[in-house]
DNA sequence: CTTGACTCTTACGTTACGTTATACTTTAGT
DNA sequence: ACTAAAGTATAACGTAACGTAAGAGTCAAG
């Protein structure tokens, strides 16, 4: 196919085409004769893809970053983005009841409080950084950016310790038990040493790992790609508790 | 209050309030001593409609216009917005249908055309452009940008007509008899001449004349503030048919 | 074989802020 | 009253994700 069609079919432009070839995020082949470029039907999904984590507000140089992860699964990041999907439908319905009551506000048949009015209004591009702000406690969040400053060292060094576990088996299936047993432990030190996370506040804070430049970079620091392979593990062990 | 209190509560950050009073959008008072700006409750809920609009993806400088407007009224604005959320959240609920027949087509489960992949995803940036392409028929849309090319001269003139009685009473309350009288002289012209309008989707039509520069300034040549006239008119008129 | 519709590359423009940098003000603690 | 910390101001450059326009080659229908 050609990019008009492709163009048409998607509902993205052109000239957007062009540009996701010249970053490298999707680089059809090149007919030898024409240069035109020709897209495959598996670049389509691909674009698909890019358009799903689009809509989810990923920045076009982080969705480049995981999909071109050698850990990177369909299947998996459909259900992450189905989950995000989720949670933003979730901060639209809290939007229509601000909307609601701000008419019901307007007309004088209800008071509303200045943190009502902007209830709905998440605006951090990360539908989990509230969440995790609130978890983590807004220092811990900061300083996991900044190494994990004021822990005991005792402390310190056990955390430092499953996240070499982890990287030493990161090129392994984040799925198989192996992993899943490592990523238990992870599961477990933050609960007892942390805050509780459910399953579910679990998976959140592991797509804050690939989505978050501040958890990826520090993360990696153990081992690249760990951040995403922790990520990919801590989803699944998510969907099993 | 002052600055950084209203990024907390709101959520933008201290930065976008400075911007928004750079570009007039919001600017509030400030401290004849210190320079500091200090915002009233008043300011807050500007702030908080100019969210909304954010959030509906319109563009700083078209929220500016709409809500510097002479006939701008807040109650009318506030549903317009409602509509508008409804509308994203159809898109929302046909992304996530699309994201689950993906998963199940991944899964080999079910065939997917590559139309179907891209259900839901209408980045358009505006809602109704989609439905009055398909309404007014793609030429007729970009026509109408053009100052309505090919309709014939008699046509023309009765259109011109029209526009002209409803500038000459753009300053009288929308929600009036005799604006309602007018605008319904508009919805059966267009439904004799083009297509058949819904009473909801005329008010679509009517909300493009205020987001859409195209139709604005077209509009606008009858007179200033005709379109954003018209616009909340016809809302009224969808209202009340 | 000629148009009109596509396509290519190049390059500058735009929107909505983010990010320093530097300097003044206010506030909380001693 | 004094000082550090936190908040605020302006100024100015940076960035992300394209839009838009220009100039030139390519393809498909009549």
């Amino acid at each position: 196919m050609k990019i008009k069609e492709v163009a048409t079919i998607s509902g993205v432009s052109v000239r957007t085409l062009h540009h996701y070839d010249e970053i490298g995020l999707l680089s059809p082949k090149k007919s030898s004769d024409s240069g035109y470029r020709i897209y495959t039907d598996h670049d389509l999904s691909t674009l698909q893809q890019i358009l799903f984590f689009r809509a989810l507000d990923f920045p076009l140089k982080k969705i480049k970053e995981i999909m071109s992860d050698s850990h990177y699964n369909q299947l998996e990041a459909l259900e992450m983005q189905e989950k995000l999907l989720l949670k933003q439908r979730q901060k639209l319905d809290e939007m229509l009841e601000t909307i609601q009551k701000t008419i019901q506000n307007e007309k004088g048949v209800y008071q509303m409080s200045n943190n009502e009015k902007f209830k709905g209004f998440d605006f951090s591009h990360n539908p989990y950084e509230k969440e995790a702000r609130q978890r983590w406690g807004d220092q811990k969040v900061d300083e996991a950016k900044q190494n994990a400053g004021n822990m005991t060292p005792g402390l310190q060094e056990e955390m430092n310790q499953i996240y070499r576990d982890l990287a030493e088996i990161r090129d392994i299936d984040p799925k198989s038990d192996q992993a899943q047993t490592a990523i238990q432990k992870w599961y477990e030190f933050l609960n007892q040493h942390f805050t509780t996370y459910s399953p579910e506040s679990f998976q959140g804070l592991g797509m804050m790992y690939v989505q978050d430049d501040r958890f990826t970079k520090n993360i990696d620091q153990f081992g690249e790609g760990l951040a995403s392979f922790m990520s990919a593990a801590m989803f699944e062990f998510g969907k099993n508790h």
